[in-house]
DNA sequence: TACCGTTATATCGCACGCGATAAATAAGGA
DNA sequence: TCCTTATTTATCGCGTGCGATATAACGGTA
């Protein structure tokens, strides 16, 4: 461990964290014109992914889903539900718990955010890439990355 | 366009944009407990990566680097000069223009990251990936997204 | 000199992301 | 019942990212 040196491993190109990084707020970026129309955040249209393929979740689930904690969720949640997508109640069995379920405008979101994932296949078809086989990388990758970063006592 | 419903790409973990997400937050996870050795935040750490590659720069060559705006690099900046890192002094042929400067101690700290990228090392051979052409893709790819954010009206 | 447009950097406000902490409820044992 | 512990969500502070705006300095023209 702990090599003085390493030149060739060190320049910014090489280095898989800013080709991620990088990449990530480049397709932000690109999302954010269709988001802006739609009045939502890069993060709440995540969310929202997530919403529209199963609603009627606990906070604590979707942040399973999501791989975020309720400190950034309940933010984000509270403003969803002040533009009025979504409802957030307490579980009358159990009181600790607030479940999130989507409205009508909610849902109907969904239809609205479809340029959005027109330009990200047009993209695709341009970088001549199929998209299929890296998303599932990168999810190995993600879940290799969490594996590392529990281990190492995050 | 606007089709009004793409049930079998609307789910999250058919999205890349989930996927470059989730895959850049856990990285950002698996390097926080070394970078917290350092007393460094992950982008002041990619920061400093551009940096160790190449310094006195300006910050908009910096950022042009790192596909950052000076509203975002200037604090990030002013932190790594407190920390005593680099210096930011006034170019005197153009007083506009700041040049940024490593310290000493600022490229030590090259040296002791090095724990940080066995671990990035360490991970892709688990996940059993070369690492070198998904850093072309990804690359490719953020160049591909932000051509598409330019001509959208970025 | 004054004026004007451009360029480089800085500032402000808002929404994340997250470590740390707090508050409320639930569950179980004496 | 009371007490203790665990679970779930919420709050606070700080550091990004970024749109919008401001400030300062340069270049060119008259």
């Amino acid at each position: 461990m702990s090599a003085p040196h390493t030149p060739d491993l060190a320049t910014l190109d090489d280095q898989l964290c800013f080709a991620i990084y990088s990449a990530n707020t480049a397709i932000n970026r690109m999302y954010r014109p269709y988001l802006n129309k739609l009045g939502l955040t890069y993060p709440q249209y995540i969310a929202l992914l997530a919403l529209w393929e199963k609603d009627d979740v606990t906070v604590g689930a979707l942040g399973k889903r999501l791989f975020l904690d309720t400190n950034t969720l309940t933010p984000l949640l509270k403003r969803l539900e002040g533009m009025g997508h979504l409802t957030r109640t307490r579980d009358p069995k159990d009181e600790r718990v607030v479940r999130i379920r989507l409205t009508d405008q909610g849902r109907a979101l969904q239809g609205q955010a479809s340029d959005a994932l027109a330009c990200v296949h047009a993209m695709a078809s341009e970088a001549d890439v199929d998209l299929k086989p890296w998303i599932e990388a990168l999810g190995h990758l993600r879940n290799e990355a969490l594996k590392k970063a529990q281990c190492a006592g995050g």
